[in-house]
DNA sequence: CCAAAAGTGTTAAAGCTACACCCATGT
DNA sequence: ACATGGGTGTAGCTTTAACACTTTTGG
């Protein structure tokens, strides 16, 4: 098959077996040595970014979607999944193509040749915007096929990107911050067996500030969500601390008490 | 034109013009005599009620499309009006099927005679949900096509609804109860000028709870958004209360500090 | 003069913030 | 011994909750 081929199989499956009108896109949040990490992608034959994102299956659920194509661009399942708004402005494409992008992606013949009429299945996309919080060291970073590359950018130094990008990165961070305060957050982020200053640490990425190491520690025993080890790692030149774990029932349980998410 | 040739162009219409795969939800609330109310209608032909809703327009931004099924709703425009969450499971609609519908709503023929292949521009509905606050006694309920009857139902008796509405009214409640927490809500819930009172009794009604006379006056006044008038009413066997208005540009103010919502 | 609603201030409890001292370990 | 990171408690402050008496008005 040539370039074109696998194209045209690829733009009948997408009209075939994906829901049109609907994209999503994500942001996924990293931490990494106290930065805090977005994943973007380049786009196709440019020098943009933009967030990744996907589309949702005739047969698939949308929470689902957004799984599947966070697994498709980390690797990673299960993770801390989050959908945060729904955009539909008329013109938050601007620019776009189709023409130009599989142009880029390698079609040589004009699009009508291939017989296939694109405006006939698509014409503007609603995004549902999702975030996701995942163990930064553990991502394998993979491009779409509509992109060359894919990788991580410190927060604060994300570029101008395509499309309403930048506007969905700071709902989605803002969006974050809010639920931090009445829900827990780490467990998919952290090792299954953590110190209090790793998971505080995470607290403060997220948040962009400094906490108090024992008012931090109050609040978040409190929430009677951690239990603490015997096991105590040393640590090079420091007294050894503990280890916690997240309790998994009350855990979830604090999730779903602020969470009839029906996605 | 007789009923299946209107059925046939409001179908066409909705091929050309509305996005397919999208739709939307409006949780109306109101309020009258310190009960909650939302509106509901009454599908074509049934016995089951749900949430009203609507579609987006191909040239249409998401938001405006939200106000414009209300405004078709309820006659109502510049509402409150926020979007909080989409909705996207597989099953979502089951037991709907067009053909069904269609004849509930006078199509005579069967489908096919009529040239439109439904399957071709319908799969399944994902569905943008969002609530609005409304001035009850301002409304004038207005059923749509795929309705006999739109009217207001006490908060809890709401009976069991089609498809995932009940849900969808949860989340909608639970939402803006959060958000009466860091936003000032009543602009367009009461009168131009109104009374401490009107206004607690407005916040006790969404919240479902009595809050302290005293403690809510304080509150109130901290946020800075209510003025208080000279003007006094004559109130039947009580003294006469003080009139209040809401600062518009501080009104605006807090909204936007909390929302940079881009729909 | 009595019932009904409205105006207002004080006190207690809870939660959050700030802050300091001692301990274990490796160099 | 000392530098580094970890464990823990207390005091002040701010925010929230509880609560009561007086005023006006109509009947």
């Amino acid at each position: 098959m040539d370039r074109s081929e696998i194209l045209l199989s690829f733009l009948k499956d997408y009209r075939d077996h994906y829901l049109p009108s609907v994209s999503l896109d994500l942001v996924i949040f990293g931490f990494h040595e106290g930065q805090m990490k977005v994943l973007l992608i380049r786009f196709k034959g440019s020098q943009d970014w933009l967030l990744p994102g996907g589309r949702v299956r005739k047969d698939e659920d949308l929470n689902e979607a957004a799984y599947r194509s966070l697994r498709e661009r980390t690797g990673l399942e299960k993770l801390f999944l989050q959908q945060f708004q729904t955009f539909g402005k008329v013109d938050r494409l601007t620019h776009f193509s189709w023409e130009e992008t599989l142009t880029k992606m390698g079609l040589k013949e004009p699009l009508e040749s291939l017989g296939v009429d694109i405006a006939s299945f698509w014409s503007r996309d609603i995004s549902v915007g999702y975030y996701a919080l995942v163990e930064y060291t553990k991502v394998n970073p993979t491009p779409d096929i509509m992109s060359d590359e894919c990788q991580w950018w410190d927060i604060d130094q994300v570029p101008q990107l395509l499309f309403d990008h930048n506007d969905m990165i700071r709902l989605a961070l803002k969006t974050l911050r809010r639920q931090l305060s009445y829900q827990p957050i780490g467990y998919n982020l952290l090792p299954e067996e953590f110190t209090m200053s790793e998971l505080q640490s995470l607290y403060e990425t997220i948040l962009g500030r400094k906490l108090d190491r024992r008012n931090f520690y109050k609040q978040i025993m409190n929430y009677d969500v951690l239990e603490r080890l015997e096991k105590r790692p040393t640590i090079p030149a420091s007294k050894a601390p503990y280890l916690y774990r997240f309790k998994k029932e009350r855990y979830e349980q604090l999730l779903n008490e602020e969470d009839l998410s029906v996605g």
